[in-house]
DNA sequence: TTGTACGCGTTATCAG
DNA sequence: CTGATAACGCGTACAA
């Protein structure tokens, strides 16, 4: 035998007030029809028997759950720390809950998905990278969730809503002030390669420096956004090398990559950023600012990303497929 | 008119079988009194269906959401994402959902905690630090939420279950190492002092080092567990300082503070690490072990705790207040 | 403005 | 082992 068992419904409400249910629940609701005296007197008797109404009940009756789950795949990234604080923040401030899905163990991954979807999540938000295309291919098949989006990414998944950066302007930007800053051989490198979550960030850096001094820049990708790999790719490729066989400039298709790049570069190599190699990254992850690193690289203007996204969500922005957004070149030390 | 609107209930197997809706049901459960041909037969009917049991029914029928809150207050601590990362994954493994909730804006705190208990939450998990006290309070008393976890911190509340490292065993390494490489007038820098979620890491350090050496070292405290906070308080107390005011160890609460302090002291202050001030930190971050900081710091059984979490979760371990568990301490070349 | 069936999809429990 | 009834807490639609 528990205390009063938490659970206090309507029907308390309504019987200490003396009214029916539904006029306890009326007073809930935004722009119901109910006397002002009414809802007063509900709302004070709700007050005193802690009354708030069960989302899940209402979830159940209503096939809307103001939830969305959250996809995640590469915690190593600390930019996903920034995303996820935004997101949370403004999804919060405009009525919807988080659950946060870790999909970084591929097995798990399709099992989280399906459990999301049982909770009838309102959407699905991918911000993360290596997602398999097939598990979402599965999960948009079944139709257990309702509106797939993929956030801070390209998707060529015709079921799919992208919110994103304008890539392309952006690296238009980061293409030209490395250009103007002098740098003549740079060598990009990226992240993981998927179809379901796409950046164009490097088909787009290497088409705008061919089309602007004559040659096609050398590339090198990692599995994952993790600094340490960064790190081993620069050394594998570069230790040891000729100074006539490095690069001028490393373009990293993100802050996370060009800070172990940098690492390397420093304590492997022996050179200097910018001094011998300079750096780019994407992003702006608080790293990037650090004095240790003072990364010049491009913040996204993750706010509108996210509102437009609540947009989304509520329906009110046409079905359109993709939704880009501009954001700002942060011009530092390293490049 | 919608296509077949996705939500394919236990009622549609049952049709297609030709059974009740019961027995489908029964075939989802685990230990379920029903035959094995029948079971066979309901799932396949549902895979072709495409259907799963719905769990918003499921909680609302049971009492139970196998959903977990978990709150999160300072995004700028990298630890953060490793923490989430493990938890999430871990409770997955477990049957258990997370609903990330962003509580470090003041205002939206209770509202969110308020939302989460209205989504029946099985407990509400703290990862963050200056969480409202009193929220949280309101939040017990309400006994809206089942369960209140602290994890990775001591609280000092009655109704509240703790699940960390085993800070006084943690501490005493550090100060023995210190103390063994010789420095001698060391600075504690901690962070955010608050009653909820407490850390006795400086009081632990303050008391062994005094008991060791017979003077109690100073010490500053952040508001925030953010790199640019630790990083300003030491160029406001240090810089310009005589050498013989500047310590010879920062030691510090967490890495978070540790890397901002490291970066002052190279780049404010003029000088190295640890060559002339030592530093150690706390959490062992990825980034702790970049070539850029190599610090010395102590790293939480991470997992052993998240298991732990689980137990409590499913109430098989005693209602203790507190489980602490060893960690270990990681030596690099801060000090 | 207020009150009343009925349904949302599942589980617990009892009858057959 | 299987079918049926009640209940979980609330929303919609309609009637009063």
């Amino acid at each position: 035998m528990k205390d009063q068992e938490g659970s206090v419904t309507a029907d308390d409400v309504a019987a200490l007030v003396g009214v029916s249910r539904w006029t306890v629940n009326r007073a809930f609701k935004k722009d119901a029809s109910i006397s002002a005296k009414s809802r007063e007197k509900v709302m004070k008797a709700a007050e005193t028997l802690g009354y708030v109404p069960d989302l899940l009940a209402t979830s159940l009756a209503t096939d809307r759950t103001n939830l969305v789950a959250l996809l995640v795949d590469d915690f190593a990234n600390p930019h996903k720390l920034v995303m996820m604080e935004r997101l949370t923040r403004i999804l919060r401030k405009n009525g919807y809950d988080t659950l946060l899905v870790n999909t970084s163990d591929e097995e798990d991954a399709s099992a989280a998905l399906l459990n999301a979807s049982q909770r009838r999540v309102d959407a699905a938000i991918l911000i993360g990278v290596s997602f398999n295309d097939q598990s979402l291919e599965t999960a948009i098949g079944a139709k257990r969730v309702k509106k797939l989006i993929v956030f801070a990414r390209m998707s060529k998944n015709e079921n799919t809503i992208s919110v994103c950066c304008d890539d392309r302007a952006a690296m238009t930007a980061i293409t030209e002030h490395v250009f103007a800053a002098g740098y003549r051989n740079p060598f990009f490198i990226a992240g993981p390669q998927t179809q379901s979550a796409h950046l164009q960030r490097k088909e787009i850096f290497l088409s705008q420096w061919e089309k602007t001094t004559g040659n096609r820049p050398k590339f090198a990708s990692v599995d994952r956004y993790d600094p340490k790999l960064a790190y081993d790719l620069v050394v594998q490729r570069f230790k040891g090398a000729k100074q006539a066989d490095l690069p001028d400039v490393l373009v990293c298709e993100n802050d996370a990559l060009a800070l172990g790049a940098c690492d390397a570069i420093r304590y492997e190599l022996g050179l200097r950023v910018p001094e011998d190699i300079a750096i780019t990254g994407f992003d702006d992850v608080p790293q990037a600012s650090s004095p240790q690193y003072e990364i010049t690289t491009y913040r996204q203007p993750l706010t509108d990303m996210a509102n437009a996204l609540v947009e989304v969500l509520e329906g009110k922005k046409r079905t359109k497929k993709l939704h880009a957004f501009l954001g700002r070149l942060i011009i530092r030390k390293s490049a």
